[in-house]
RNA sequence: AGGGAUAUGGUGUAAUGGCAGCACAACAGAUUUUGGAUCUGUUUGUCCAGGUUCGAAUCCUGGUAUCCCUGCCA
């Protein structure tokens, strides 16, 4: 996990004893399976816990009995248990809690923080108010603590039908945040508990169990995503209100999704509901378990996570970067061999008899950056390289993949062509003499000869023995969706033309509804293709896990489904990147372009320089301050706010006015309005004067203001007591310039060949030795004859 | 419209007043018995307008854009 705004928050807990430990949580509701888009939350979740040495715990937060079940409960433990998360006891059901969050409620009760209203859902909303009119309070609001205890244990004890009351936090009607406008707590739902059963017919709601729970369970610091952020407000009210100490805080994330891939539980279902794919487990699927299916590791998925930055910002993650983190795995990890996809039979006229040859498994890269020297097999025997091979039979009757011949071949192609060579890997170089085809133009047989130790080839290409390779099935999977964002509009998307072969497009048409189906219609109809060809026989002594690299082609495993012994079925896991295909695209790819998006286009030009209008008061305040000496700009900013306003009423007038005014706005402001500034506007005076008179420099001055504001001591106080007015005498300024330079040999040696804008650097060096009393003016001046007598 | 959050290359993320860096992508070259991998290099960026400062991605003021909130879901 790199260092983020959440970390920096945990260092900082743990630098001043705030909490012993970390404890973290992750708190998915088993009312589904996890997919890409939880990893991310998962990942920062266990992983900060792990990196400072604290607990991570998984809690399934299963307070809504809609949809949960325990087949998900466990399927999202099998999934993070593959993901290598070991919670060890950190197990946890917010259903076990029950009991507790009632007494807790209760206690709410007796405290006058919680009531129980009575009126209908439709009722609440409308009182509720909106953005512009406050809410209003039902007539339940004021009921006494006692009738409110009386009903609410009545709700429990299953006196009232489903809806006809609710327990509410009573915290502010009129807050301008709608999640303060007395959220509900509890609600009646006579409703089966997959582990409760029927104990119960109310259930707490989001707002009130999550905090709870947290602070159960010891969590110090709980992380969610950024929509949770105005329920934040809920949560500290009632951490306050149960007085929980030390309690936990709660801390937003932006959401991470992945281009091509939707993660809405909702649209997933629609997805295997409408037979667009085979399962949940459809290895073109988001889900873990259709990624695991897929042939993609653990290590791979916690690659990505840790890739992903954490920011407050919700984004959308290049497909990329997940696909490099699977190829990058499996480079090291899949021995290669070679299958045939789509094959062409080819025949070696002039080999008369069978070889067997040793090819290895390894290419010379991966073997040289090998940490033991030794390399892998396929069933994991780790070995000397020249061990590292396996009997590939080269015969008389060949395959090769269909894209590799070519009678017309383009530009640049470096494979097999009439009367051309290329390299049969690992076996020698073949020279095609002569091609069948059929009734179509589709080359049905090449008659080639295998040539002498010495001929030259441009290419290489893969091959399998027709008379031993193994006969396969392939599934070769794409993106689900042919565009980036499938829920967003996509004006310039092109449907792809009717093919009745490609399966998928006919639902797809008459499934479209205007609603929720729309991203359906972005569905890619090549996301499988299906081929019959053959792997060579030496991958059927390996054990069945295994990943492979197909040379040429991509990483492949057998599909833990749907492979038979007899029947194997090899699906690919990612593809190689590929740079023909690219060079390819761009020869025949239109002029067209993609169009970039050019930033001036998107954004309209800002109406610049416009100005508040001010009140005529405080038009008035403008002039008077002005009259002080204030800058314009300065005044307005002042005279618009009340906290300024206020400071500034006790500064002295005269030639200072001007910089407190200006110290106030663009120094103290922030400060100022968070009630933090200990020193008064009359003690700036002083301050001011000395910079007027030379006698310390503006670095100083500001310095000196920020610690004043926090101290309250007088400024002027504090750089008398602490010598900052001293001045600094020639020598001295040259002697810390020259320490300075004595302490960054590499970057004065990198300004001196020209990298001059490391004269900020060394200024802020000498700033900092200084402590600011020096001159900024003077330190470049010195700062350049110091670097160039050098 | 009220409240809240956010804004750094194509994408994601660093820089906490002092060198705009890293990863992925793209492009070029080297290397290569995988058009893979590897290595080297290159292109592209601080939302806009003002202000403070010797110096601003960072501080101040104003604006713009995007997202979230008005479930008895989480």
């Amino acid at each position: 996990m790199a260092p983020n705004f959440i970390t920096e928050i945990i260092e900082r807990d743990l630098a001043s004893g705030k909490y012993a430990g970390v404890v973290t949580r992750f708190p998915p509701e088993p009312n589904g399976y996890l997919h890409l888009g939880h990893t991310f939350a998962s990942f920062l979740d266990f992983q900060t816990a792990v990196q400072y040495g604290g607990r991570y715990h998984l809690r399934l937060d299963d307070t809504n009995p809609e949809g949960e079940s325990q087949e998900f409960a466990e399927g999202i433990m099998a999934d993070l248990r593959w993901m290598g998360w070991d919670w060890g006891d950190g197990l946890f059901y917010a259903s076990d809690n029950f009991e507790r969050y009632y007494g807790y409620a209760e206690q709410l009760i007796r405290q006058g923080d919680a009531y129980v209203d009575s009126v209908s859902g439709d009722e609440m909303a409308r009182l509720r108010g909106d953005a512009h009119t406050p809410g209003t309070p039902s007539e339940y609001r004021e009921r006494g603590v006692d009738e409110n205890l009386d009903l609410f244990r009545r709700m429990r004890a299953g006196d009232f039908a489903d809806g006809a009351h609710v327990l509410r936090g009573r915290i502010d009607l009129g807050s301008a945040n709608m999640k303060l406008r007395d959220p509900v707590l509890y609600r009646i739902k006579r409703a089966w508990h997959y582990r409760a059963g029927d104990a119960w017919c109310i259930y707490p709601m989001y707002d009130f169990q999550h905090p709870l729970q947290d602070a159960i369970e010891g969590v110090t610091h709980s992380m969610c995503s950024l929509e949770f952020v105005d329920n934040r407000a809920i949560y500290d009210w009632l951490m306050e209100r149960l007085a929980f100490a030390p309690r936990p805080h709660q801390y937003e994330f932006g959401r991470r999704s992945l281009e091509y891939t939707i993660v809405s539980k909702r649209k997933l279902r629609q997805l295997v509901a409408g037979g667009h794919v085979t399962g949940w487990d459809d290895p073109r699927m988001p889900t873990l378990r259709a990624q695991q299916r897929l042939g993609v590791t653990p290590e791979a998925v916690r690659a990505f996570a840790s890739q992903i930055g954490v920011s407050r910002t919700n984004r959308t993650v290049d497909i990329a970067v997940y696909e490099n983190a699977v190829r990058d795995d499996l480079n090291h990890r899949a021995p290669r061999v070679m299958a045939v996809l789509d094959p062409v039979r080819v025949t070696l006229e002039n080999l008369e008899e069978a070889r067997t040859l040793q090819i290895p498994y390894w290419p010379h890269d991966v073997i040289e950056a090998s940490s033991d020297g030794l390399v892998a097999l396929p069933g994991g025997e780790r070995v000397a390289p020249e061990q590292a091979v396996r009997d590939v039979p080269l015969t008389r009757e060949l395959f090769i993949e269909r894209e590799d011949f070519s009678a017309d071949p383009p530009r640049g192609y470096k494979r097999l062509t009439p009367g051309g060579t290329v390299r049969l890997r690992g076996a020698g170089i073949i020279r095609a003499d002569d091609f069948e085809t059929d009734d179509s133009g589709n080359v049905t047989h090449v008659h080639a000869t295998l040539l002498e130790d010495g001929a030259r080839a441009g290419g290489v290409i893969h091959w399998a023995s027709a008379a031993h390779a193994i006969p396969a099935e392939f599934r070769l999977y794409d993106r689900l969706f042919r565009v980036a964002n499938p829920e967003g509009q996509n004006p310039d998307d092109i449907a792809p033309e009717f093919d009745p072969e490609q399966p998928g497009h006919a639902e797809l048409s008459e499934d479209s509804g205007p609603l929720d189906t729309g991203f359906l219609r972005y569905l890619n109809p090549g996301s499988l293709r299906v081929t019959r060809g053959f792997v060579e026989g030496s991958v059927a002594n390996d054990p069945p896990d295994t990943r492979y690299q197909f040379e040429r082609q991509g990483y492949f495993w057998r599909d833990p489904v749907d492979s038979r012994g007899d029947a194997p079925v090899y699906g690919r896991i990612i593809t190689l990147k590929d740079a023909w295909a690219q060079t390819q695209k761009a020869e025949s790819g239109k002029p067209k372009g993609e169009g970039k998006k050019q930033k001036a286009e998107t954004t309209p030009v800002a109406v610049s320089g416009a100005q508040p209008v001010l009140t005529p008061g405080q038009e008035a305040e403008v002039t008077r301050l002005t009259d002080l000496g204030a800058s314009e700009g300065d005044a307005r900013t002042v005279a618009r706010d009340e906290t300024l306003l206020t400071f500034l009423a006790d500064a002295a007038p005269g030639d200072t006015f001007a910089q407190v005014a200006s110290w106030t706005v663009n120094d103290l402001a922030t400060l100022l309005r968070a009630g933090e500034v200990k020193v008064r506007a009359a003690d700036l005076a002083p301050l001011a004067g000395l910079l007027a008179f030379g006698k310390v420099t503006s670095r100083v001055a500001r310095d000196a203001l920020a610690r004043a504001a926090a101290s309250g001591e007088a400024p002027a106080a504090l750089i008398e007591r602490e010598g900052l007015n001293s001045g600094l005498d020639e020598a001295e300024l040259g002697r810390i310039v020259a320490e300075v330079l004595e302490k960054h040999p590499a970057e004065v040696e990198a300004y001196q060949s020209g990298k001059t804008a490391l004269l900020g650097f060394f200024t802020g060096q000498i700033m900092r030795a200084t402590k600011g009393k020096a001159e900024p003016g003077r330190v470049s001046g010195v700062l350049k004859a110091a670097l160039d007598a050098d």
